[in-house]
DNA sequence: CTGAAAGCGCTAACAT
DNA sequence: ATGTTAGCGCTTTCAG
């Protein structure tokens, strides 16, 4: 117990406790079979000298470091650090640590740190992919993905072309019941607004688009904005511009948590009312979604890390596995910033 | 550029290259002397076979694992997720990679992690202590910070009792000015709500205790509320109790920014305006605060962040430098949620 | 059940 | 300027 000499060595237990260094190893790595007497004194010995393995030489003879890799745009956005803190909760339960990489939305900065992390000979790694644009993605970059061989679940976002297992949640599904159920209060015209590079964002607008055709109402493609990552204010402007330019809509829909406040603050600025002015539905549970009352599809973010998490450790066993892709249920939190159109058209003279 | 293979070492680009390993070394780790062929051709090798050294057997030989590990309460927490992301973007300029670690707000677990980054050869630790109870930390305790043989700095709470070096904001002067600020509008009765555990908060608490002082008011300690780490809704709960059972009160000033959506939960039950019925302050920026148009007391966590880097770094350069305290400045930004005080007892009916 | 020996991939002395 | 050697602390054969 009394020196915390970082130098104490698996030779030093081996020394004090009359027995071999592999007899150690066996008792403090749990493998083979040891006498219990042998076992006693190891204990005894590694608790006399406060003994702890170290990790990198162990990591270097076993080629397991016992650390995982979260690489995501920020772990500032909502999602993310709910998701991360899942993340490290679920591995530190199994003795992993987790190495944090932020990839700032940049693909090269994705890129090097996944080139990063194989020199490290992390065990795995968990990842929110920048680039999910839509299209296929190029053979240069493919090419880096398939080859990193190293266990990989992607969470959130997919990427084309590329066969990854990957979680997320229901989106086209969940955006269709709440498209369904601002239809079924009577709007038709529904505004979106939604960073649409992301496949996620992409499934939510199908969803919307397919409550929409069901009912029979005429989709207006001018109706879904982008909002580009990163610009700021840009719920504000892009519902500026909606209200200006539609002034027909009686219902705004945020396809992304990030946007949500800001679109808000135009709301504020136009002295529109929820429910009664506008209606509005958003992603992502927030504190502002309780204070504002406003409905909003929630995402199980802690399942979904729990469940990267066990997908990953399975793909460590079995790193042959087939990639399969695990939809998570989501949860619409009706509050009150949905009700019946107004007739008025209340911003016309905006 | 065609195998990516997992087992490509050093004596692979030694061979292709037709040099020793050590010059190898030399090129890729950029140190000793090369000559420009070798140089030349060891490159040329590296690319070849897609060569990346192994992180591992580098930190297993070298004792440095150019890794540094966060500790902290929660990642979801707004100012710690600001942090982390400042300190990861700056280590990773300087190629290094960090560890997360939950604590929960949980000592037992900060010691685990500690204990566990010890073994993992860690090279540095930014740490926000949970311990931080405004006693003198306990031996047993005091004993397991001092003996990490570690570079360590703390970052915005202190331990009293223990000599580490310390990164926060200047929180006592930021909360005399602040409260200067309120009595200075004609406020005389101000509510304070924190969490009165961490010393951060103490500090605030002392600055708010100042400002009185000096303005000759009488400080009465029962409007100062003490809100439990992790209690839900206690914020609002706690705004409810003070103005419940102090009518007299024209002000509130909350400590932590984790406490204020759901004090103005409260103000909004009771409808409740600022700055006309009440004035307000808190802790943090957030996009909450800007939707309220809330005078609010900013930290800049970004450069707090830097700063810790900066200092372990140098520790770590230096382990024999004695512990020294930044405090880093703050910012008011004044808004729209303080005004005069009312003189109508507003809430004498509830 | 246990020990001896080899070696994971690299860097640091020490030669040359 | 470069190569040789030893060894970081551990796990893993392989014998016994």
């Amino acid at each position: 117990m009394e020196n915390s000499n970082q130098s104490i060595t698996i030779d030093d237990v081996a020394k004090l406790a009359g027995v071999s260094k592999a007899t150690v190893g066996r008792v403090i790595g749990n493998y083979g079979s040891v006498s219990d007497k042998s076992r006693r004194k190891v204990i005894e010995a590694v608790k006399e000298l406060d003994y702890v393995p170290n990790t990198i030489a162990q990591g270097l003879r076993s080629h397991s470091t016992k650390t995982i890799a979260v690489i995501l745009g920020s772990i500032k956005n909502g999602y993310c650090n709910e998701l991360v803190y899942a993340i490290e909760k679920e591995a530190m339960k199994r003795g992993y640590n987790v190495l944090i990489c932020n990839t700032h939305e940049n693909l090269d900065k994705e890129i090097q740190h996944l080139q990063n992390i194989r020199s490290r000979q992390v065990d795995g790694v968990i990842l929110i992919p920048v680039y999910t644009i839509g299209k296929v993605i190029p053979e240069k970059y493919r090419h880096l993905y398939e080859s990193l061989n190293i266990p990989m679940v992607l969470v959130d976002r997919n990427i084309m072309g590329i066969e990854k297992d990957l979680v997320q949640s229901k989106n086209e599904e969940a955006s269709y019941e709440a498209t369904k159920y601002l239809i079924s209060l009577g709007h038709r015209n529904i505004g979106v607004i939604g960073t649409v590079a992301y496949s996620t964002v992409q499934d939510r607008i199908k969803g919307y688009r397919r409550a929409l055709q069901e009912a029979g109402i005429t989709i207006n493609a001018s109706l879904v904005v982008d909002a580009e990552y990163s610009e700021k204010h840009v719920g504000q402007k892009l519902a500026d511009k909606l209200l200006k330019e539609h002034p027909e809509l009686t219902a705004l829909y945020v396809l992304n948590n990030t946007l949500c406040g800001s679109v808000l603050l135009e709301l504020k600025k136009r002295n529109l009312h929820m429910p009664d002015d506008l209606s509005l539905i958003t992603w992502d549970d927030d504190e502002l979604n309780e204070l504002f009352d406003i409905t909003t599809i929630v995402q199980y973010v802690e399942e979904i890390g729990r469940s990267a998490v066990k997908r990953l450790f399975e793909l460590m066993e079995n790193p042959q596995s087939r990639a399969e892709i695990q939809r998570i249920d989501t949860e619409m939190v009706v509050r009150k910033s949905c009700g019946k159109p107004k007739t008025v058209r209340w911003n016309s003279k905006a």
